[in-house]
DNA sequence: CCCTATGGTTTACACTGCAAACCGGTATGG
DNA sequence: CCATACCGGTTTGCAGTGTAAACCATAGGG
């Protein structure tokens, strides 16, 4: 069990490590889009703590949220960005690694 | 990609998710006890994160602090309650799971 | 004495996640 | 028509939390 393995879990991308938005990232991590609903079915979350989280998951460049009309009913629909992916799979390497070191 | 995954990892234990606690509980599964300039040590934290997450750990019961003193000087030593073994690798079966199918 | 070090604890604050309230539009019932 | 309910979200208010800085008691050195 290496010292500098519990600095490490310290460093991890706490904009990924929240269990919402962690969510949120896995589903969109295997779909190639989804819209709001789907997100909001899939993840369990209330609509307003989704939007916060996309919002916030878009600031930060990891997910492009694009808004138009289906028919004449507004469709959000939502994707990794190239950052928004590298930024998923390294905490998929922080998981294994701690579930590796710590198991 | 099971749906009912996604809505487990919204269900983490908060109190061993946190990075800082998370390293914390990491460095006692390991060693029966440690003492509070260890753990400062081995986790990287301040003074004064480390004294407030120990104490939050141990107001969970997840850990368990004795002060005492050392010749002259204080010294404080903690180890993990059953309890806070437990939550722990509960903690380490849902990153595992995590890992699994998320990877 | 005064100054610094040790081993912590307390305080102050900025941030964040959450649900409830809200909002502009659209379909629907009387 | 008017209102009323619904749809797809967004904004607001608040309580909880993580963080570093300030603080505290005691010990030891010059």
């Amino acid at each position: 069990m290496a010292e500098e393995l519990f600095q490490e879990i310290r460093q991890v991308d706490r904009l990924v490590h929240e269990p919402a938005r962690l969510a949120i990232l896995a589903v969109l991590y295997g779909v190639e889009e989804a819209d709001f609903l789907y997100l909001l079915r899939t993840t369990g979350l209330t609509k307003g703590n989704l939007s916060a989280h996309l919002a916030k998951l878009e600031a930060a460049g990891y997910v492009e949220v694009r808004k138009r009309f289906l028919g004449k009913k507004p469709n959000t629909v939502c994707r990794l960005t190239p950052e928004g992916r590298q930024a998923f799979e390294r905490y998929l390497t922080w998981l294994k690694r701690l579930a590796r070191n710590l198991g």
